[in-house]
DNA sequence: AACATTACTGACCAAACGGTCAAGTTTTTT
DNA sequence: AAAAAACTTGACCGTTTGGTCAGTAATGTT
């Protein structure tokens, strides 16, 4: 058989098929658990033979770490909205969209990271003790420095990282259960647009800032 | 070998048992996920052999169902101290409350359900559509009443409702996340007091009710 | 054209799994 | 004290799993 796709690249074969898999993996893991998801049957969502993706990656494990690597570089990029010069109500205002556009964009992810963390982080452990950790440390500095500074209420602010982080990805995990509460239809654009501003009302509010 | 127990009761044995095994289960189920807990596993955790395990419950499935089942009704049960007719105030407060507690008292069992819903509620797909719905569309006409009432802020009852799951719930299923950032530590008393107090103070306020 | 590298795949395998069962022991009922 | 019922368990089994491998095809390099 001929081949009629052109070839313009050395390495565009490799990453490709990587990308395919990934995704295949992506879902499969959210909807199966690790130990759920086999190899063949991410093989068949990628329409490949189990051994080619054997051929891509050495491990079901290393297919896993890899997904899991991939959600949590996009939700660490999404965190720079948390942009500290804005202020109290941008910040978080912007912060809380962007989490909730991921939480429709990418729910697989966030579908795999919330079960990786409930079964104590195996895997991603390092990520939590290094970036997170830091990353979190830091904004709940600025958070006080609103605090004390008078433009927010004393509120801890871990506390509300953790409310801006469940309720965003409730949003994606729990879409299933969302979705039966809503006669079994997913969210419309509009159902999106009233969760992300009923999120952001009562969490603006509640910390004493006045939506936009 | 002589016994040296009393058995002073008919079928105590057997709900002992049974309740040996759903405790030990619960706690596998929750830290591998459905597939990943072999039923090996779940004997030794309850301190049995594997074939005892299966003399009281045909199927893994079984297991399974129960766990889930039980922390299904004990949410249920909880969910009862969101009593309307206290107003909003104090029904919201107390409903928070009692899931913060539980989230404490009963990790696991949040844990199961949380993975279970995250696969699509393969197995418990009728309570959603069943007493969860019915539950929540009528806490949601009560919030409604006093949306129109006045007393509390126009937001849609159900995005409140959410927020409360994602938040309670998400001190018992990220649980190893929030351990990782406290320093490795899990939470103590008083930290306890401090996320309890946080939560209800910005979802209290964020819908226009002062705090107790 | 010759060679080297990368990509692909059917067939296979050891290990682990959920579940069964026959043979036993203990407890309850008569 | 005998019979019945409930409980216990080591050994076993068919199936599925993650992963390997030898052989082939396609692509890139000289």
């Amino acid at each position: 058989m001929k081949n009629n796709t052109v070839s313009f690249q050395k390495f565009a074969k490799r990453s490709q098929n990587e990308r395919i898999i990934l995704d295949a993996a992506e879902k499969v893991f959210a909807e199966a658990g690790f130990a759920g998801a086999t190899t063949q049957l991410i093989a068949d969502v990628a329409n490949l033979p189990k051994a080619n993706v054997h051929y891509y990656f050495k491990t079901k494990q290393d297919i896993y770490r890899q997904v899991v690597y991939n959600i949590f570089d996009i939700w660490m990029e999404a965190a720079s909205a948390f942009d500290t010069e804005l202020g109290p109500r941008e910040a978080l205002s912007r912060y809380i969209d962007k989490k909730m556009d991921l939480a429709r964009s990418h729910p697989y992810g966030s579908k795999v990271w919330a079960s990786e963390i409930i079964q104590g982080a195996p895997i991603i452990q390092d990520y939590l003790e290094g970036q997170l950790k830091e990353w979190s440390k830091d904004r709940s500095k600025h958070i006080q420095r609103w605090i004390d500074g008078g433009e927010m209420d004393a509120i801890d602010p871990e506390h509300l990282l953790y409310m801006i982080w469940s309720t965003t990805q409730h949003y994606a995990d729990f879409a299933h259960q969302i979705e039966t509460l809503n006669s079994g239809e997913p969210f419309s654009d509009a159902q999106w647009q009233t969760a992300k501003l009923s999120v952001k009302t009562i969490i603006l509010k509640g910390v004493g800032l006045s939506p936009t």
